[in-house]
DNA sequence: GCCGAACCGTAACGTACGGTACGGTAACGG
DNA sequence: CCGTTACCGTACCGTACGTTACGGTTCGGC
């Protein structure tokens, strides 16, 4: 058998999130660990020892320290994956409640040692060479959030509780509302006070804001 | 002389965004334009042949490489510094303007080579050891934004314009609304299209989100 | 014209780390 | 019982790069 794996298509390198054995999903998520303790600067050796596997082995799985970082980054976004809510006709309430809940829901993610170090990483090698890490980092986050938002405001706009032309530019929208400055600042290193409760009244806030731009005929007075 | 400025407190290490040398600038802009080009791969090597430098010269200059880093950080930063437009009782017309404008600027700003480079080393950096860059970054990025931004936000509600009880917290609902996915999509290496005429329409977009939930009294019927 | 400071160019050093090779061992199938 | 497979542990190699050292050059001041 020959050494290189990486350029004959051999199965070893292109490492799909599923197909993974135990013990290999166990030593990604040490890499996990390690890259939230120490970010980018973990060493082949040092994941070979906090793993307690070889180094060639490590080698042989994912074919080199950037095969191994994507099948981290891979298998953490194959962790994510929640069930899709789709809903009929909802009443408001259950629409409210229902983007208050992804808001919140987001807001954790983002909020997350494993997100903020997968994110730093991915936009470390953003800047260089195979840029697939921002691009999975991306379609697992921002792009997975959209997808399983869509459904619900295109489910509150045919129940008649929300207008907008554009599916994608209303959710952009919201996603400006909720997140705001945060993520950044988690990513520079500041830490915007993001506590449980703080999460519980940015997704409300969030929530009413949004239905006060794209709400159709409940515009509260209060607000 | 000694060789160890970094702990001596000498002068060298520390070199504020002022006092520095033609010439340092000089090298400081060539580290920019390098950082922009391969990230943070740039070696000191590098950066002496392209800024026609001695390595001696830099490390005396700026102590080591994170020294040089952190120069280059704040010397870009202490460019940008904008002089700040405070109206006194601005009419809605007036104050339109001046959100818009904010906006655009904004927009541009994170959308730049320089500024996506900057943020991707300092997020780079955060994670682990000296943890200037991030702060640096924030501070002359999101932080004078906000305190430019405040006086025209308080001159808004002086005039009866606009409603709110927290400035921050409203400048940060305006921050999400202006920038929502586009920095962290950018950061990624993913290009959300951000085109001189988006750019303008988005920061329309921005202000009258804003405006409509911000605005005491007018609130339009178009929208 | 001489001295020292500042600087250039380059060579050299030390080391950290990605990647490979190899011997040893345990499990397993025939 | 023997070969194969998969793995561990470790030693090893090559190289890139941060950092230092040093000889040579320019230039301002005396």
């Amino acid at each position: 058998m020959e050494t290189d794996v990486s350029q004959s298509g051999g199965e070893a390198q292109n490492a799909q999130p599923e197909a993974l054995t135990d013990r290999q999903k166990d030593v990604l998520d040490t890499v996990l660990r390690l890259l939230v303790e120490e970010g980018d600067h973990l060493s082949m050796t040092t994941v070979a020892r906090r793993a307690s596997c070889s180094k060639e082995t490590l080698y042989k799985w994912f074919g080199d320290r950037d095969g191994l970082l994507t099948a981290t980054v891979r298998w953490q976004a194959s962790k994510v994956r929640v069930t899709p809510v789709d809903q009929g006709n909802p009443d408001l309430i259950s629409l409210v409640e229902s983007l208050e809940g992804y808001a919140r829901d987001w807001l954790k993610v983002i909020a997350s040692d494993t997100s903020i170090a997968l994110n730093r990483v991915a936009v470390s090698h953003a800047g260089s060479g195979k840029d697939n890490l921002g691009a999975i980092v991306l379609e697992n986050g921002r792009f997975a959030l959209a997808k399983r938002l869509k459904p619900v405001l295109d489910a509150g706009k045919r129940a008649g509780h929300l207008a907008f032309e554009d599916a994608e530019t209303a959710f952009r929208t919201f996603f400006g509302l909720v997140a705001r400055d945060v993520q950044i600042r988690l990513l520079l290193g500041d830490w915007p006070g993001l506590t449980e409760a703080a999460i519980e009244a940015d997704a409300a806030r969030a929530t009413q804001q949004f239905l006060a731009l794209y709400g159709a005929k409940t515009r509260p007075e209060g607000l």
